[in-house]
DNA sequence: CTTTAATATTTTAAGCTTGAAGTAAAATTG
DNA sequence: CAATTTTACTTCAAGCTTAAAATATTAAAG
């Protein structure tokens, strides 16, 4: 594994090397962020956050506090709150008060939010197929074991 | 390249695989991002995509046209303007006349933005250095070629 | 008990982001 | 050369995002 374009030198001191791994990683990913942000609105009417928290609520039946959504999702309190503000206004998500602990809320999916997620995410993993269709098996698991190497190696990921 | 964690089926459909390896990305790729923007603030009291400005422009000392900004950070029109009026306020960008086309305008860096963008540059690439520590040369190398080959199947990009 | 600390969430202010609509200037067409 | 289209940029409305401050409640300490 020694191969590297003509146009950058053996002699490129790591933190160099390093810095343009970054900035690819952050393309890379940026791209297919930008693809996916653009089909949720054109198709489906919705964003990326909305579908975050549909998708964290959908994998979790009971329900979970407004604190373990944004852990989950690695977003802001505040932010949550906003978001699932929408949800129950449109019907897709409610608030249930947990028995003995009045600071915090369960929040859930209604049927209704269940089964728009259900069609979301049918269109979500056909989305991602069709845009990683150029990665075959291998290729997917060649670069998974990279990515997980990579964040094995940020701490208290 | 055939190990996979245990709780994975190999009769796993591709779809899936490919779903799971864009979530992993995502996440890693957030990961780093978001311990960047939290540097950014403490540290340097700027912001991820003032700091993306900044360099588009560092490389281009002939200057650039807002069009040209937003296309190479794949960022709207509208977004730039914000930008480029803050950076101007504060004395570290310029707007500058293109003689014979009164839409346009070239945004350089003044000799204090110059300045200002060395020294965060310098701490940005510290910054990423410390936070990849975990891979070495190879590691850099072999995950740049996965990205590279996962960035050439996205059309267009 | 009652003061103090920790937990759960909301509110707020500031800034980023987009897509669409608006303004102005330049280029093209007939 | 007048009408139309394209290009460059700004403004706007709506929504996402964060960190910090404010509320409310519960838990812990003395």
């Amino acid at each position: 594994m020694t191969s590297r374009p003509a146009d950058i030198p053996s002699t490129e001191p790591i933190s160099k090397s390093r810095l343009r791994l970054w900035l690819k990683l952050l393309k890379t990913s940026g791209s297919i962020e930008e693809e996916l942000r653009r089909r949720m609105r054109a198709e489906l009417g919705t964003t990326l956050p909305r579908f975050d928290v549909m998708s964290a609520l959908a994998r979790a039946p009971e329900g979970l506090k407004m604190s373990e959504i944004s852990r989950r999702l690695r977003v802001s309190n505040g932010n949550i709150t906003g978001i699932v503000d929408k949800l129950t206004e449109e019907g897709i998500a409610l608030r249930v008060a947990v028995p003995g602990d009045r600071r915090a809320n369960l929040v859930r999916l209604t049927p209704k939010g269940q089964k728009i997620f259900a069609e979301h995410a049918g269109r979500h993993e056909a989305w991602i197929d069709e845009i990683l269709a150029g990665l075959n098996a291998d290729d997917v698991a060649g670069m998974m074991l990279r990515l997980e190497h990579l964040s094995d190696t940020l701490e208290g990921d």
